[in-house]
DNA sequence: TATGAATGAGAGTTCATTCAT
DNA sequence: AATGAATGAACTCTCATTCAT
């Protein structure tokens, strides 16, 4: 096995121990057997168990922000940009449960606050295309006057929990609540 | 100490340990610590840490509840109920820091999954006044038709979320503002 | 058994086994089995393995200042006291091949240079009788003009580590001839 | 590298980091780091990490007991050879505080009592010319009727044990103060 | 009721040593 | 001869829980 490849089975064992049974629930060895690796090579490849976890939230926050590109909304109106974006965050969390899972405890629990970074709904170059939506004259952008953060819960905010949910428990929704929901997104902060 | 007394005492030495520290940071021995009484003690009133901490959520579920009757939203017409309540789920996140930062890490964890019950948005008798919200003919009720969870997500749900950063990076909004969120998560689920 | 016993029964069964195995030797494990107790009280004793390797120091270092005083040398003539005090170290020592052995470890591991404090050969008031030989005029006083280490080892110095080397390998002595070393230590100090 | 250079690196590695942090602070992984070669070839040279530290201790030793015969004592008269070996002895450890510091905790660790051999004042031809202070009839040779382990600590011991405290502390004698010292030991031990 | 010393399983981590390459 | 990833036993230390007092 290629060591980035061994790297990648360590990640994601953890991943799938923590997203089942929590960090506590998790320990090193476990995490091991679960790769089929021994407990000492963990300590090659990541210096604790605190930065594995770390890393492998940067991981996941980047397949995250790849997914929302899907069908490059960068090419669309404004509107139907959002509501692509707004999609394809819901359908990484639905279809990503473990992933799901690992975001929603790791923003939650102090391990977050010891990296915390400010939220950024733009992220990287990818992003620019939204660039009119926050920046230039407040008055003239299409957005309601309200902090980044809120603008992120009334939007991608809400797709994530809503996936969470239904990964969790099953629940299906039809294309058109999906598409209603997003619309009602877009209505709560376009000016 | 009446025993009443010595079991609040403990339940909010584990709220503050828990919300400042998380789950792993807060020992059986620090809460005894922090409550002034002996760790032994603390296993005559809970059978475990995990059932402390399930009685520390269902208490603090119940003072949340009765937050949201503030101001006696139902003699008020529905659309300025849902206000009043959505303005009472943030403001009592807002002044209630621990309490936010607890229920948050909870209910990420696997001892909500543990312990857990559909959600209800109308909990308990209190709440009976927004029962024409919810039932009767969909047809005619005048929601989306959409889960109720979904719903939950779109107006409580985002102003546990608002309040919850807003506790933590100490931003705040004037009334205006969260008037207008407010406003908008009334049109995200209103029909 | 009383808090205190439980606590010297866990520094001899340290001071053993460091002095048979060394600092390496003596898992915290060993020193909780050959004490009889768990290895977790030993941490309600001592903060860690460092502290309790620090603690059977100052123990150990008290005893022996103690046994220096045996034969009241204060009561006798410089010469005689220091007599005294060298056939004191001496058997000290050779009574007690584990503290030997331990504070022979001790001294030379980098445990000393953490907690290192100046060398005292007079050390308490309990020795205030030596002050005439350190302090006053350097012209007057009975020893020649060297640093106060250098005094040490060539006396107290000498006896422990002869005492350490027959200790071990039991040879003994004759009195003469440990009178004759001593002597020999007075006068290589002595102006 | 050729392989002597190469085994002469690890030792020299080995020697610096077990001076600085002890046996315990100086890991195979560590000797390899500094001394720019990978863990697994130090086993092709050392058996293992003991191995290692015997064959380094025997190196000092040698260099050690070269050092002694700087000045060529063998050709000067009894008492000012003892002079110019025990100021050999000081100065080697004076100038080499890394073998000094490994030497002292070596000779005090288990590691010691495992290779041990009787002490050897004479070691090797180089000090015959010294036999005929420790040999012939007891009742002519011109030290005192010590052990011979006695003899070392009153004489090299003291060397190596003051130097040592200075290379540590930096404290510095003059040559008066180091002959009188050195006179001192001769006269400790010679008839 | 109340204490807190005591337990012991299990956590994260280290490191001497091996071995496929 | 050389590498360094890999192993796994052993280490120090933690902590939920118990129980003699």
């Amino acid at each position: 096995m290629a060591p980035k490849d061994k790297r990648e089975t360590i990640l994601q064992a953890a991943l799938e121990l923590i997203a089942e049974h929590g960090f506590h629930g998790a320990p090193m060895s476990a995490v091991a057997q679960r790769a089929g690796v021994s407990a000492g090579i963990i300590y090659h490849y990541f210096a604790s168990k605190e930065d594995l976890i770390h890393a492998l939230y940067k991981e996941l926050e980047a397949d995250f922000n790849l997914a929302l590109l899907a069908g490059r909304p960068q090419a669309l109106p404004l509107a139907d940009a959002f509501q692509q974006i707004w999609l394809n965050a819901y359908h990484f969390y639905r279809t990503h449960p473990h992933e799901a899972r690992f975001l929603e405890q790791y923003k939650h629990s102090p391990f977050y606050q010891a990296a915390a970074q400010p939220v950024e709904l733009i992220e990287g170059g990818d992003f620019a295309f939204l660039a009119e939506l926050f920046e230039g004259d407040p008055a003239k952008r299409p957005l309601k006057d309200l902090p980044l953060d809120v603008i992120y819960e009334l939007t991608l905010g809400v797709a994530a929990r809503i996936a969470h949910r239904h990964a969790t428990d099953a629940t299906t929704m039809s294309d058109e609540q999906l598409a209603e929901i997003a619309a009602a997104c877009w209505h709560a902060i376009a000016r």
